[in-house]
DNA sequence: TCCTTGCCTGACGTATACGTCAAGAGGCTC
DNA sequence: GAGCCTCTTGACGTATACGTCAGGCAAGGA
């Protein structure tokens, strides 16, 4: 049987390397390892060679978002149990993500709002500079 | 004449502590000193007694705002230029504020939308969560 | 077979942002 | 005027998040 020529529809098994990875991101290798030290990644291994699929891409891509939005690495670990748990049924890991996720989600709506501020301020100062150096040049 | 019977009605002079700017913000004195000696704050002395006035005191509140919406300290410096400088007319100075703006607003509404993007996650999983645990409680 | 390339595991180095003593000076109070 | 409190300046310590070698293995090509 010839089963190379083609990749499944609708499963995605695609393989990444480390530097692939890397790559696409726009990361050193040293941070992805660095990360699953950290227990945030766990890839499969051929020989002692990280293999990544599309699931571990994915959750690479959310690391790096809320590394950008703020939150530290160990905070991260709890994070992503939140985006993996939610099927799990028993109560107190229920009230867990319910505790969580709503701490986390007024945090991020006050940062939202500090940016808000922040960013209302800049345009201020931004469209006033413009008109300033406009008024100095009435050409 | 006597001048020394009330305080000026519009601009606010009170004067302040490095305790009590602390206590005011929730930070260490420690960490009040380490901005000063990063350039961030420039306090009046008594002897060798740190004065903060109340714009010292709104300085650092634009500080610690720009800290908790993601700004190192030495991006902090420029971005308390851009604040102070505005008034100011020669041409580069113009550009280089109509330039940093532009760029910190673009960031900015970059981690807005990460942000938004998180909250409408986490808000599905707190929701999910919360459906899940009522309906194991039909009481 | 040798060489290059890619990935591996330590181990040490570095920048950031403070925390934590240690030691001393000035003021207030009993 | 002795003790206590607050503030000051170093100086060293610490946690986080990687960067940067060093040394080694393994596969593929000339």
């Amino acid at each position: 049987m010839d089963d190379t020529h083609a990749p499944h529809p609708a499963s995605d098994t695609t393989l990444y390397g480390i530097a692939e990875l890397a790559r696409a991101y726009g990361v050193t290798q040293r941070t992805i390892r660095f990360y699953e030290s950290k227990g945030l990644l766990h890839p499969q291994r051929v020989g002692t060679q990280r293999v990544y699929t599309e699931a571990d891409k994915t959750r690479l891509g959310l690391i790096l978002r809320a590394k950008t939005i703020g939150s530290k690495i160990s905070e991260i670990k709890t994070f992503l149990d939140l985006y993996g748990r939610e099927g799990e049924g028993r109560e107190r890991q229920l009230n867990f993500v319910i505790d969580k996720t709503a701490e986390k989600i007024a945090e991020l709506e006050d940062k939202r709002d500090q940016i808000e501020t922040t960013l209302s301020e800049l345009r201020v100062i931004h469209s006033g500079a413009k008109e300033r150096l406009a008024a100095r040049q009435p050409r």
